[in-house]
DNA sequence: AGTCGGTTCGAACGTTCGTTCGGATTCTAG
DNA sequence: CTAGAATCCGAACGAACGTTCGAACCGACT
């Protein structure tokens, strides 16, 4: 598929964007700011995009659709439960760290959309939830001890585990993405299904994919 | 100490405040908005406050100031470190708890203040995070195991577990915070320090204080 | 009764916001 | 070369923003 001269441009917008919403918030953030950011005047910008919140629909619905486009390409051969559950892992911090920006958007103004448009990532962002969760209760029928935590718990203080690091982590940093997932992984795995071994297997190829992991299509405008 | 005239309705003011700026975040709140919820006119206000940012400040402020004091004497005399893990994690959790809408604005709107007001209160978290450290490192090593998991890493997911909850728990749902306190402990302990046992002791004093862990002196206005 | 802080507010200030409009400029196809 | 579509932008719109000002009001004390 050819990128347009005009959605290329419009890509370009709503990185810019996602940068500027990532810095400073999304309502402090004025279309004068992404005006002088990505050198389009301020009534050009409405020639790419109807309102200031469709810039921030756009961002989370692209970031939301390759997260759940990649997630579902990589999880359709695999039947372990708990290999599924490190790919998931893997992917989501893959793809956070690729994007931290845009994903700081998607965590951080999640209730910023209003209307329809709330709606339409909300129902995304549900069933990205329950595939979560849907992952945990396999991991746990799998075992033959009860389960004792809780797994709405579980989900969410995986979810907040893992959406919580665009307070701290730096991907040009130190820590790889690979290694930070394998601690968090092997952190969430010992409190949820305790005396599972931790293999690193099958993580290394997701390790070199980390690169072509952007939401947004090969440009380097 | 008693509260005067003017620290009371400055209290109403800020908690009126806090709920707001929990609902619909900071920047997107107007003093117009304060003012109507709290039937003190717009210029009002001003006489309990110098600025809409000073508003944000004393909340987080005392918050933080509440988190801490309430922290520090109960963690007094405890020495072994699992158990100041369990109370820190209990305190925090309960706090949260007690105080949805303040605790929201303090991990939400973390960097909506700007300057000296921004250092003050960033200096406040940085001690509060390297005392969860310092725990945690203390955990590690009065056990045998070699460490497995970044005690940075192991500090930050505690922190995301834990300050995820604005986004789902309902503290007058079914589950209690003092069940949720015990889930998120075990969960955490067992993948951090794998093999300890899940002892809920000491903890039912924590559950019976939590009806007085609201940030604001007690007022009925 | 009179005075004096502390409190209250209607009205307005200057600024910035998201968005729009009409026309200029550039690109593309015949 | 030309026509028409696509792209671009200076200037302005009304609305909403945080904040200020001066005057009115109150309650407690002499």
């Amino acid at each position: 598929m050819q990128a347009s001269r005009h959605d290329q441009k419009l890509e370009f917008i709503l990185r810019t964007a996602a940068r500027i919403f990532a810095e400073k918030s999304y309502h402090s953030t004025s279309m004068r700011d992404i005006s002088r950011a990505t050198n389009v005047s301020l009534a050009g910008l409405y020639h790419y995009c109807r309102s200031k919140e469709e810039l921030l629909f756009l961002i989370q619905d692209n970031c939301f659709g390759r997260v759940l486009e990649r997630l579902e390409q990589q999880l359709g051969e695999v039947k372990d439960p708990v290999a599924k559950l490190r790919l998931f892992i893997e992917n989501h911090l893959s793809f956070f760290a690729a994007n931290m920006a845009e994903m700081k958007v998607l965590s951080h103004e999640s209730e910023s959309l209003r209307g329809d448009l709330h709606v339409h990532v909300s129902t995304r962002k549900d069933s990205y939830t329950k595939l979560a969760r849907k992952i945990l209760q396999e991991v746990q029928d799998s075992r033959e001890h009860q389960q004792p935590v809780d797994l709405t718990v579980a989900t969410y203080a995986l979810f907040g585990m893992m959406n919580w690091i665009y307070n701290w982590y730096d991907p040009q940093g130190k820590l790889k993405v690979h290694d930070l997932a394998q601690h968090l992984t092997q952190l969430f795995l010992g409190g949820f299904a305790p005396g599972l071994l931790v293999e690193p297997a099958g993580s290394t190829m997701l390790a070199q994919q980390v690169e072509n992991l952007s939401i947004w299509r090969g440009t380097t405008t």
